[in-house]
DNA sequence: CGAATACATCGACGAATGTCAATGCATTGG
DNA sequence: CCAATGCATTGACATTCGTCGATGTATTCG
């Protein structure tokens, strides 16, 4: 089972899809979290609007336009995020800096071929 | 718009990185649901019970035994993996039969790359 | 036709989610 | 040390979601 997991979550898999055996139940849940963190149009902005820049590197203070949400509700989403692994965060005096997480969305990748 | 649209949901993209341009409100909003599709334990172990046979397709009267969920809880799933164009419906009969769309999913790779 | 079977829909419920105003907590600058 | 700034957390609310028993609908068989 654990040859299995990291069979689902090779990010090294791109492109020789992975016929995966069924999902057990704890990587199903793992994989839920990971694809809810997907499920909202506004986090999905985000990501792209943090894949878009160059350096793939965001402000804080420079989300709350493009998303048309308040402070506090960026400050949700992009908490929901990182949590999901799919985001570093990184504060640099009194702001913070997103990045986007590569190895990551691979792996969520691979689990879709 | 409609350009980039297409290049962020175009199945051809397999490893050839998307570096898309900010998603709008639209194509949020849709790949939203798809992912939102995804976000559920019991319909990844659905999908994956699916890809996982020989030849990819089930019978729902096989999907309650494995998903340990009653006969209406595992219809309202498979609809939405259905309404998101995950999989396909198929009736035969008495029975209702269930492939995957490999072409939908490769759409949602391509996004993550 | 009538009984049986397979699946969908309805109705109800608790739980989780998205949202924002108000407030809290660091960090910087004077 | 105090005021200002950037972000996180809290609390409240409406909405959506997952779940299942009960019921509805379509198809097959005798």
């Amino acid at each position: 089972m654990a040859a299995s997991k990291i069979a689902v979550l090779d990010p090294i898999a791109c492109c020789t899809p992975v016929r995966v055996d069924v999902l057990d139940e704890a990587q199903a849940e793992l994989l839920a979290t990971s694809f809810a963190a997907l499920a909202d149009p506004i986090r999905l902005r985000l990501l792209s609007y943090i894949a878009a820049s160059d350096p793939e590197e965001v402000c804080a203070c420079d989300l709350t336009g493009p998303s048309g949400r308040s402070q506090p509700t960026v400050s949700h989403h992009m908490k929901i995020l990182v949590d999901a692994g799919l985001i570093e965060r990184e504060k640099r005096g009194l702001w913070v800096w997103y990045r986007l997480v590569p190895s990551r969305l691979d792996a969520l990748r691979s689990v879709l071929g």
